[in-house]
DNA sequence: AGACATGTTGCTCA
DNA sequence: ATGAGCAACATGTC
């Protein structure tokens, strides 16, 4: 489900409603698969009594802090949400992570499928896994010559496929990819190498606009936390048309396609989007 | 019943 | 050595 507004749209959610509050009793399922890669009982035990101070969303990863120094990282994988619960919440099946604040609501971390984890660091210093996510696409980092040189080295693989690449796109997930080629008028299986200097022009300004769209639209950058994903998505967008069987595009008003591109189910409208 | 799912990783093969 | 393609992961939903 998440993809890199998803992800700030949930950190928010965790934030607003604990930044600045205390932590009292930790649920963390130890023997689950999300805490592959975190040690569930240490971490449980050090939060106890932090208080969550800051929080930020890089690409498809969270980092929450407490008092400064416990580093709580947190995927979602496929299927990840992270939501606030009343006081005396009980935790249901696939509620992986439960923070009980003290006088406070419960912050819970669910994933029925787990591909999503936990990570964990302690110390004033940013973790490896948290200092080594590429840089955020409407970063300065992100210019034209540095997607150009990307596309030269993917030269052979589709552009479905290279824009789900995290180690340039960090991110970009399949309907981020979709809208972005839907709106710069790129076949999603039109091999990287084979852009015109026009068409990658549109291929970045595009990338970087539905960034920045789903941040305002998604996580509700720079207003209020929407009430829920995806409410405020206008139908414009290829986002609202993509799964409907029968969907058709916003633009060309013809069918959407829908095939597996790049390994991944790939909508594309056939109007607009010439091999 | 069977297909399929907004993600990542690790293997195989060219 | 580098990169492309694909199965695997675990579970819910249509």
């Amino acid at each position: 489900m998440p993809e890199l507004a998803e992800v700030e749209f949930f950190r928010r959610r965790w934030h607003e409603a604990g930044h600045g509050h205390r932590v009292g009793r930790v649920r963390a399922h130890a023997t689950k698969k999300t805490f592959r890669e975190a040690p569930a009982a240490r971490l449980s035990r050090a939060l106890r009594d932090t208080v969550l101070t800051t929080s930020a969303a890089r690409a498809k990863q969270m980092a929450f802090c407490f008092n400064a120094t416990r580093w709580l990282g947190i995927h979602l994988g496929m299927t990840g949400e992270l939501f606030v619960a009343p006081a005396g919440y009980r935790p249901q099946a696939h509620d992986h992570l439960a923070l009980e604040l003290t006088e406070g609501p419960v912050l819970v971390f669910r994933d029925p499928r787990m591909f999503g984890g936990v990570r964990w660091h302690e110390g004033p210093d940013e973790p490896v896994w948290w200092s080594r996510i590429a840089p955020d696409l409407l970063s300065p980092d992100f210019t034209p010559a540095a997607l150009a040189a990307f596309l030269t080295r993917r030269a052979r693989a589709p552009l479905k496929a290279v824009l789900l690449m995290q180690e340039r796109f960090p991110g970009i997930g399949n309907w981020m990819a979709d809208e972005i080629l839907w709106r710069a008028a790129l076949h999603p299986a039109r091999l990287a190498g084979v852009l015109t200097p026009a068409e990658q022009r549109r291929l970045y300004r595009e990338i970087r606009q539905v960034c920045r769209l789903a941040r305002v639209k998604i996580a509700g950058e720079g207003g209020p936390l929407p009430a829920d994903l995806n409410v405020n998505i206008p139908d414009t967008w290829l986002f609202n048309h993509r799964w409907a069987d029968g969907g058709r595009c916003p633009r060309t008003g013809m069918p959407l396609i829908r095939e597996e591109i790049g390994g991944r189910t790939t909508c594309w409208s056939p109007g607009r989007q010439a091999l």
